[in-house]
DNA sequence: GTACCAGCGCGACTTTAGTCACTGCGATTC
DNA sequence: GAATCGCAGTGACTAAAGTCGCGCTGGTAC
């Protein structure tokens, strides 16, 4: 037994997906996998390529989006270590629905579509592992559907931000204060629209009191009115 | 055995999930199934209820839908005999993310959780089963999720207008004839919008000859030019 | 008949989103 | 220290989406 397989399985064992296997039974799943290395900015694979197998996120982080032909781009996921990509495609035959690009440098296991396959007809239970991943998956994407359908980017914007200060926000005399952690682009990308409207709706918060802006720090000097943005029409 | 259960078991297997069981497999299935009926209009279930367990339509049609607080409407599927409904929510075991309303009469066939659960332990390939068709509903979802994000209404409008060419058209003299299935009011809910924009980019399309429209009656007279309006910026 | 109602057409308007072109800043590179 | 590059801010504009109100029509009910 060589140490990548022991080091392997215990990643896998942290990645949800087969967090009740016996070690034993990691060690077998171990065995079948292939750790491949992606530096920051490449992609895995491409939307529309035949799916070959899973992957799973050991180390860094990946990015789940589809790109239009104007260039625009609308992220689905954003997924850390422990997180499984393209869990679905493997079942049904077809190609990826969508594009996924290393964001940082990334350590990926990689299982083939047959060994995977075949070890979840061996262990049904993780296939209803799977199927409960998949089942949060496709919550997060009518989730995204809601939001593109009934809001604004305006509220969606309020909404992230809403959801950095209470994970990321440290409470000052001023506010509660955080930084964003992407660019305007990036942020863009995931509420489904371009960057000047990024700049364009974070001057307008500030102007009407809710934020302040400087530059990727923002704080928030009115958590109540950002919220009531939210309940108007959510 | 009661005759209901023979019958049962047959709409079963027609019912894609169960399409490789054995008749007598399907018999133990049909025995822990109820039978549902809904009028049109009825409510199956509404988002945010606990999930109770897998729905399979037997004889009808249904909408799968999301509600805003304004009252729009995101339709996310509308499904047929043979299809099932929540499979997923089913497993990973939080509410329904969507509601579910009969379009016409009805007839459903229910599996409880927890039988459905036990019979895909003892049953993995069905399980595997249930995986492809969540598949199929995640690249269904995904494609929503493209169409809102890069395609304006028009596209939209366009697209199912030559999909239902395509599907139900009369070649004519004049041109592709086939009439609207359903109402602008149920359209719009389906591209994400409101009623008058269907009103509105139909007479525009055919303001510009492509179309003609008449009541639900519609002409496609310039199919290549539709198309082309959709390639611009697929 | 007449009353009612869902579905549709349409004009006038406001708001939101997106585009284009440009400026400026700060870090890196050569 | 000059050139380059990624990122952000901004004005001016167009287009798309959504809102409101009203009127018409063709059913169905009574």
């Amino acid at each position: 037994m060589r140490p990548e397989h022991t080091n392997l399985a215990s990643s896998l064992q942290r990645a949800g997906l087969f967090s009740n296997l016996t070690p034993s039974e990691l060690q077998l799943l171990a065995a079948r996998t292939v750790r491949k290395l992606f530096s920051a900015g490449e992609l895995l694979f491409s939307e529309g390529e035949p799916c070959t197998g899973l992957h799973i996120v050991v180390r860094g982080k990946v990015r789940i989006f589809k790109t239009s032909m104007n260039g625009r781009e609308q992220v689905l996921a954003v997924e850390g270590p422990g997180s499984s990509v393209a869990e679905l495609p493997v079942f049904d035959g077809g190609p990826y629905p969508a594009s996924v690009i290393a964001l940082e440098d990334s350590e990926i296991a990689f299982i083939s579509r047959r060994d995977f396959h075949a070890y979840c007809i061996e262990h049904p239970d993780v296939a209803l592992k799977v199927l409960a991943v998949v089942g949060a998956r496709l919550r997060r994407l009518v989730g995204i559907i809601e939001e593109l359908s009934f809001t604004t980017i305006r509220q969606r914007l309020v909404a992230t931000l809403v959801k950095l200060a209470q994970t990321q926000g440290q409470k000052t005399a001023q506010g509660i204060e955080f930084r964003l952690p992407d660019s305007h682009q990036e942020i863009a990308n995931q509420l489904g629209t371009v960057r000047e409207l990024i700049s364009r709706n974070l001057m307008r918060l500030q102007a009407e009191g809710l934020i302040e802006v400087e530059a990727r720090h923002i704080v928030v000097k009115d958590m109540a009115g950002l919220n009531a943005l939210l309940e108007a029409s959510a």
